[in-house]
RNA sequence: GCCUCGAUGGCGGAACUGGUAGACGCGCUGGAUUCAAAAUCCAGUGUCUUAGGACGUGCGGGUUCGAUUCCCGCUCGAGGUACCA
């Protein structure tokens, strides 16, 4: 009886189909489990042997839950919408729908016969009207919602307007758009409907923003970063340019500090959350407004206190009095906009505590000067609230009350803009971020970008015709270019100086295109001793480099170490170190009023338009250029049919194409666009959502994804609450995984999910490297001189012949070293076929030449014309594509053989290997214990089919345990110890690396146990029982079928898995190494219950032991029983 | 540049918390079976060697009775990221 692996995998895979074996029930009282993959983008290539790896390991973990009593929810779907499918429908005219579907039932295959166990009842497709409904859904949600920084959560944008109406929008913290206008409860209502959808669109969670994209008008769409190369289009090589759309984004931002926080309670791999919090890109310092001195002017109003004041303030602040304590205790607990300061300076009144958002001043009564003070605080538009100390120290509860109070109806403050522009100065001011305020003393030069609003303003006469020059140079280099280009050091002085807030010194002011407009303020403050990139810039036009660190030499370099260097010539940093200075630096630029302490982050708000066809449509209208959502219960809005996928002639996304794509807002649907009326009828909107945006709440809609009422019930995500452990490869570390957290955040404020982070733990899985290999294709180079045929002008340099060399030739060529003979044949062959070319050339064209140096390129060959010894079938290559239907081999020793290396699986690279073809040939069980045992999950690993025989020779020997005389025959005698033994063993292996997600040694421990089994010619079904259940997760097909014919009749997947006893595995004796310094030299059996005395005296008596010694003494003895014997000496 | 991960036989890899380096598999060598092959089974397989041993986990140090494992300093490779001020 032969291991059918044919028969007995169809035959389960129809079992496990028709009796829904693996679909999970919503409610259960067993505990719950959710193991997820990342789910496939569907396409035309179908599976290669990397998509599995994750899978087989996720299933496996689910398989072995099931054994271990759990309800496992273990789904699959397709992320079907997409780029690929969109242009090969822009090639073929086929529908995106088309191609998608017939390569889902592809995949669909493929992954049927690897036996996965997933609950294909759930299955989701990005693509399906059922599914994209909700991910429209949503998008409304976020649409109603603005961001409380208050409260840190989105809320309901209905409680916004109630806000606006009651008292405008002076006092709220939310999170919005950069310019805001400020408006009064009086405003609020005098706006037209239109004036307050503008306003509230700059709050929404989701809105449209004029953004900044890379066009590409060849192509007619915005490319993303990575497909742009050189400034040009990866594909096709086009031209890029920048420019502004409307699109929809989204406000991440708003959750950056959450996205961060959230971190620590999920168990994901570091990298991952290293390139997360890298990408979010928080950083902590201090924006500081530099004067720009007008000519003549050089007297700068700044408050100076004494350096005696200053410190005699720090002291004050360290050593508060009690009723102070009391109530900062009170104070520093708020945050947001109604966060306070203590011992601020205001004008030249120092407060006690101040918050600076609203305007509002908290102090102790009883200062000498309250009623100037009173005066000069509200002319500045301030509040002021009094309290005596006693006050404070009986009851704060009160205290805490009027303070509340007063942030919430405060003064009116007199606008401040008022006070400003009643100012006499009307100075320019600049503004900079920067990480490192602590070495402000170091400044000596300001550079704007070129594109900064200041720089017409504030050039000199003198230097206005430079810096136009300069402008004009910068426009035509692209962003990307001026990231790109490190090395070209270029500025030009506009004649300005800045005053340096700390010393009144006088700042150069420069421009240069090394700073990006877009980027934080548009402004550096330069410090050319602690910034490698300003000290050259300095180095290059000369400008003054002063040093501010103690005892660091900056002659040749920047002092790039932070941590370990002291601050010098810095007036009250002086000697502290970084976080030191920091802090203070902060904190007098606070007091002195030109700067506040930022956290500012890198992370942008997510563009979530796309010009593209093959995506989810927005439910959204147009009415006057304003968006209106359409009522979800006429969701979804499917996707229109179009004659052409491509942009419309006019520049208009897909959509532009379809004919009948307007909302009617009475019969609530979707109709021709001829009916346009724009009173009834509105045009529906053009771009699509990008593929996140189907991928972002996947995993909660698996939760119940037959639901047609609900995103998911109340009762079902109560009941699966998050994902317990999440399978997928880490190229998703900052698009899909950070916006899906965003997403979960955004629904757990809203109380759709009752979890703020998705996934429990994640695990990458490596990706499978491909084999690639690569033909030497020979071009002529470099034509003799005087050789160019009479009436020929020129000769072209280069011929690319149809000639290929064998891998070793193709070296000795690199090195010189080529046989001459060899060498003279095969430049005779690249002439004779560069001869042949000339004659179908044109006359006038310029020709090839008589060429005299032979040289190669590689070119990747497809894989499967390759045998394992790396040569390569010449035909099958010939055959391939009409070029090289007439390619010449020069051979070696009568083979061509193929260069091979290692890179990334890849159709482009023709080294992909699918998994059909393994399955075929050895089986589905074969495949999974090969995936396993290629090494650890996580790490990425060379794909190479040789050690498959040993995996699939494991299964049939395990066959053969349970096999007497040709039949199927066990026995029901009493298992022995030592078979006990090998069972207890592997038990206990197999759980702890499936813990460990170490899938690769339990493979190992498996064969390890069928060749002890068999050794020990074991045939017991006290052994072979638990056997097959434990290797079932790995190997479901053969597991079942040895289940079944134990003589059960349901299926194995849900019977409990063995229990470890340690009792099998209680030796009575020991094999103790015995080493010499360090050294194992011999064995010595000793027992178990041996004492440490007597195990010293055992070995020392030892013959061995004596001749290792050779008569030295010994001068130590370390035993550790059960472990080892170590003789020192 | 920065962040992260990694480096062990011919190859993939194993080694619990610092305790026998190279498990398991591939490949290779020899043998059995066979007319032959496939399949299967048995034995061997880190390097050097004077056959007793000696040396060996990228390199150089350190801690320790003992280091693939811990610490310090490098080298190389992979992935991510970037004039982010």
């Amino acid at each position: 009886m032969e291991y059918n692996f044919k028969e007995i995998e169809k035959n389960w895979q129809k079992f496990w189909a028709e009796n829904q074996t693996f679909k999970a029930e919503n409610n259960s009282d067993k505990p719950k489990y959710y193991v997820l993959d990342m789910f496939p983008y569907p396409s035309g290539a179908g599976l290669h042997v990397g998509h599995p790896l994750g899978y087989i390991a996720s299933d496996i973990y689910a398989r072995y839950k099931r054994h271990k009593g759990f309800n496992v929810l273990h789904p699959q779907g397709y992320d079907s919408f997409g780029l690929p499918a969109e242009q090969y429908a822009i090639q073929t005219g086929q529908h995106p729908a088309i191609t998608t579907e017939a390569n889902i039932a592809t995949y669909r295959k493929q992954l049927d016969q690897i036996g996965f166990s997933f609950d294909w009842s759930r299955e989701v497709r990005t693509s399906d009207p059922n599914y994209y409904k909700w991910t429209q859904w949503i998008f409304i949600q976020l649409f109603e919602s603005y961001y409380c920084k208050d409260t840190d959560q989105a809320r309901s944008i209905t409680e916004l307007e109630e806000v606006f109406s009651i008292e405008g929008n002076t006092r709220i913290n939310a999170a919005c758009d950069d310019e805001i206008k400020i408006f009064t409860s009086k405003d609020w209502k005098n706006y037209s409907e239109e004036e307050k959808q503008k306003i509230l669109l700059q709050y929404r969670l989701t809105f449209l923003s004029e953004t900044e994209v890379n066009w590409c008008p060849a192509l007619g769409t915005v490319l993303a970063n990575d497909e742009i190369v050189n400034g040009v289009s990866e594909r096709g090589g086009h031209t890029v340019v920048r420019k502004k759309m409307k699109q929809w984004s989204m406000r991440i931002t708003a959750y950056a500090q959450r996205l961060l926080d959230g971190m620590a309670k999920i168990d994901w791999p570091q990298p991952l959350k290293d390139s997360q919090t890298n990408w979010i890109g928080r950083s902590e310092g201090a924006m500081v407004s530099f004067k720009v001195m007008s000519a003549g002017n050089t007297d700068n109003k700044k408050i100076n206190l004494s350096f005696k004041e200053i410190e005699a303030l720090k002291v004050k602040r360290s050593n508060p009095s009690k009723a102070e304590a009391e109530l900062w205790d009170v104070l520093r607990k708020k945050k947001g906009a109604s966060k306070f300061r203590t011992k601020y300076t205001i004008g030249t009144y120092l407060v006690d505590f101040v918050c600076l958002a609203k305007n509002t001043i908290v102090e102790f009564a009883g200062k000498e000067d309250e009623v100037a003070r009173t005066d000069y605080f509200e002319s500045e538009g301030f509040s002021v609230v009094r309290f005596s100390a006693d006050e404070v120290l009986d009851n704060s509860v009160a205290v805490a009350y009027k303070i509340d109070n007063a942030l919430q109806f405060p003064i009116k403050p007199k606008s401040k803009k008022k006070t400003k522009i009643s100012e006499p100065d009307l100075e320019l001011k600049i503004d900079v971020f920067t990480t490192r305020p602590d070495t402000i003393f170091g400044v000596s030069f300001m550079t704007l970008a070129p594109e900064h609003e200041l720089v017409s303003e504030i050039t000199t006469e003198a230097q206005k015709a430079a810096v136009e020059a300069y402008i004009k140079k910068t426009a035509k280099r692209s962003e990307l270019e001026r990231m790109a280009d490190v090395k070209t050091i270029s500025g030009v002085f506009t004649g300005a100086y800045a005053l340096h807030p700390f010393t009144g010194k006088k700042v150069q002011i420069w421009i240069g295109d090394y700073v990006l407009a877009n980027y934080g303020t548009g402004a550096v403050m330069a410090v050319p001793c602690g910034d490698q990139r300003d000290y050259d810039f300095a180095k290059h036009f000369n400008i003054e480099i002063p040093n501010i660190f103690e005892g660091v030499d900056i002659s040749e370099e920047a002092n790039a170490d932070k941590d370990n260097s002291k601050i010098a010539n810095s007036d009250f940093l002086n000697g502290l170190a970084y976080k030191k200075a920091m802090k203070t630096v902060i904190f007098e630029i606070e007091k002195r009023g030109f700067g506040y302490g930022k956290i500012n982050y890198r992370l942008r708000d997510a563009v979530f338009s796309r010009q593209r066809y093959w995506g989810e449509p927005f439910p959204v209208y147009y009415k006057n250029g304003l968006p209106q959502m359409i009522d979800v219960k006429h969701l979804p809005i499917v996707l229109p049919e179009v004659v052409k996928y491509l942009p419309t002639e006019d520049g208009k996304p897909p959509l532009g194409n379809a004919t009948t794509w307007a909302w009617d807002v009475e019969k609530n649907e979707v109709v021709s666009n001829d009916l346009i009326n724009n009173e009834t009828i509105f045009p529906l909107e053009l771009n699509t959502m990008p593929g996140w945006a189907g991928s972002s709440s996947y995993f909660n809609r698996y939760m119940d994804s037959e639901n047609t009422e609900e995103f998911v019930s109340k009762e079902s995500v109560n009941y699966w609450q998050d994902v317990d452990l999440y399978i997928g490869g880490s190229e998703h570390a900052t698009g899909h995984l950070l916006y899906s957290r965003f997403w979960q955040k955004f629904l757990f404020d809203k109380g759709i999910v009752p979890v703020d982070e998705y996934a429990k733990k994640l695990i990458n899985q490596g990706m499978i490297t491909g084999t690639s290999a690569f033909v030497y294709r020979v071009f002529g180079n470099a034509p003799m001189s005087g050789t160019a045929p009479k009436n020929v002008k020129a000769v072209r340099g280069i011929f690319t012949s149809n000639i290929f060399v064998s891998k070793e030739i193709s070296e000795k060529i690199d090195k010189g070293t080529l046989d001459f003979d060899l060498e003279t044949e095969i430049i005779k062959k690249v002439n004779d076929q560069a001869k042949i070319a000339n004659k179908k050339l044109e006359k006038e064209e310029t020709k090839f030449g008589d060429y005299q140096k032979i040289d190669f390129i590689p070119i990747h060959s497809d894989v499967s014309f390759v045998n394992s010894s790396d040569e390569l079938d010449v035909e099958a290559f010939k055959n391939w594509r009409e070029e090289y239907k007439d390619a010449e081999f020069v051979l070696e020793d009568g083979k061509y053989i193929v260069g091979r290396e290692v890179e990334k699986m890849s159709k482009s690279k023709y080294n992909v290997v699918n998994p059909d073809a393994i399955c075929e040939e050895y089986g589905a069980d074969s495949l999974r214990l090969f995936e396993m045992f290629l090494g650890p999950l996580e790490q990425s690993k060379p794909w190479k089919t040789s050690g498959i025989s040993g995996v699939y020779s494991f299964l049939k020997k395990l066959w053969k345990l349970y096999i007497v005389n040709d039949a199927f025959s066990v026995s029901d005698e009493e298992p022995t110890a030592e078979e006990l033994k090998t069972l207890h063993k592997t038990i206990k292996k197999v759980e702890y690396d499936i813990a460990n997600f170490s899938f690769n040694t339990s493979v190992s421990n498996f064969m390890i146990a069928v060749n002890e089994l068999t050794a020990l010619k074991c045939n017991k079904r006290a052994i072979l029982e638990p056997l097959a259940i434990l290797i079932e997760p790995y190997a479901p097909h053969i597991a079942e079928e040895l289940w079944k014919n134990l003589g059960h009749s349901e299926s194995v997947s849900t019977v409990d898995f063995p229990i470890f006893e340690a009792k099998y595995l209680v030796e009575s004796s020991k094999e103790y190494p015995i080493s010499f310094n360090g050294k194992m030299r011999f064995k010595l059996e000793l027992p178990m219950d041996m004492s440490k005395e007597e195990i010293e005296k055992a070995v020392m008596a030892h013959e061995k032991t004596q001749a290792q010694l050779d008569g030295r003494t010994p001068k130590q003895v370390i035993v550790v029983p059960g472990k080892i014997v170590n003789i020192v000496g």
